[in-house]
DNA sequence: CCTTTACCTAAGCA
DNA sequence: ATGCTTAGGTAAA
């Protein structure tokens, strides 16, 4: 069943790599649905309709891959025009958000300052309810490779056919719907595509999403959008209240969801990540009488608090941007321009903060010297003690022995 | 309240 | 090669 697509022209989307960066943006674990498909190229299911995406230098071209019409594999109508996608795209990626506004907010912060050149233009997406709340039950102790192949496997064996691009060999398909997750049997068939302990979840989670469905088409007679997407409409709290009943969405969970789908976006999913993001950049302070410090969900709540306080409406914003940095995927997002070496000899003494000069071809800079950063994506060293500094210009720089590499942002 | 344990799997590493 | 560790957690004790 080759369903070939027609391909539309690339149009623009109108919006700088400051605005939007689909590399980043893309990879970073919010969604697990897009195929690159070429240099800066990525494709994915978006409404039902195949959409690639292209960064260009200065701008974001998009093109649509229509069925041909009459196709007995059709799901949609095909759109008068490209044109009538744009808002698809432009609420998904959340366009009407004022990035830019909000990094220059968020540079008062001296550790997001830092990060931020190397990695401008992250947003959070505007995903759909469903995809989400399955997606991240898959990811509860995983890794994206295998969190992207199992949510692979998931469109493949029970989301519909939509079609392939030329020159790509991989099938694009729709979302699983939640009646079809709900199914009889659907753990053991899940287990059987290795899905593990999350296969109960997915099938618990998709019967009482099914449930609160059902429940509400009797209630109002019609479905307004369904119980999940209704879920939108409450406050923070509540809604992440309503989203931990599901099975397998704990309080990480439910927080990526009300981020990344629920519109909320001062929510703060506190994984692993965060929880060292929280101790090692910003030092924070737990009073706990525990002699091991974990992530209790006092913590939990503390520190999302914390980024609230910090960075605040739009604090997941910030958050997904630390948390994007710290991915050993992207630490080559501080990749090594050149070597210098170092004139003045550097101590370190704990977190004593003290300066340097550095001689590059054109850079003389004074180097700042946080204690610990041994986990800092951008540092290469492997144990001494790793710079950074604040220079005349974008540049970033890590010691190594006696020589610097000075790192540029991309 | 906080900590520990079991729950699946596959890739990476010694 | 075989065994061990780890990877966006959750639920139950």
């Amino acid at each position: 069943m080759f369903n070939l697509t027609t391909p539309g022209k690339w149009e623009s989307l109108r919006v700088t790599p400051a605005d939007l960066r689909l590399d980043t943006t893309l990879n970073c674990g919010q969604s697990f649905r897009w195929v690159k498909t070429g240099e800066e190229e990525w494709t994915s299911v978006l409404k039902g309709k195949i959409v690639s995406l292209r960064q260009e230098e200065s701008d974001i071209l998009f093109k649509l891959h229509e069925q041909t019409a009459g196709d007995e594999f059709a799901t949609t109508a095909p759109l008068e025009s490209q044109e009538a996608f744009r808002p698809v795209l432009e609420d998904y990626f959340q366009l009407n958000v004022d990035l830019k506004g909000l990094y220059e907010k968020w540079k008062m912060d001296l550790n997001f300052k830092k990060k931020a050149s190397f990695f401008a233009g992250i947003r959070i997406l505007r995903q759909d309810p469903t995809e989400n709340v399955f997606t991240f039950i898959c990811s509860s102790c995983n890794n994206i490779p295998r969190i992207t192949s199992m949510v692979n496997n998931l469109c493949i064996n029970y989301g519909p056919y939509i079609g392939t691009v030329p020159g790509h060999p991989h099938p694009y398909h729709g979302f699983p719907s939640v009646a079809r997750l709900a199914g009889d049997g659907m753990e053991s068939e899940l287990r059987k595509l290795g899905f593990g302990y999350r296969a109960k979840y997915i099938m618990k989670a998709a019967q009482y999403i099914m449930e609160k469905e059902t429940a509400l088409k009797t209630d109002a007679g019609d479905s307004n959008g369904g119980w999940l997407e209704n879920l939108r409409h409450l406050p923070y709290e509540e809604c992440r209240a309503e989203l931990i009943k599901l099975a397998g969405v704990g309080p990480k969970v439910a927080d990526c969801i009300c981020l990344m789908s629920m519109d909320k976006p001062g929510a703060i999913p506190v994984d692993t990540h965060v929880w060292q993001i929280a101790q090692r950049d910003y030092k924070m302070k737990f009073q706990t009488r525990a002699k091991t410090k974990s992530l209790t969900p006092k913590h939990y709540v503390a520190i999302g608090d914390f980024f609230r306080d910090t960075f605040g409406p739009f604090a997941g914003w910030a958050h997904s941007i630390l948390f994007t940095a710290d991915l050993n995927q992207f630490a080559q997002h501080g990749r090594i321009e050149k070597k210098v070496a170092i004139l003045d000899e550097i101590r370190t003494e704990g977190e004593e903060k003290i300066s340097i000069k550095v001689e590059a071809a054109q850079v003389i800079g004074n180097v700042e010297v946080p204690g610990d950063m041994k986990r800092d994506p951008d540092v290469t060293a492997s144990k001494k003690s790793e710079v950074h500094f604040e220079p005349p210009s974008h540049v970033f720089a890590v010691k190594t022995e006696t020589m610097m590499n000075i790192h540029r942002a991309v």
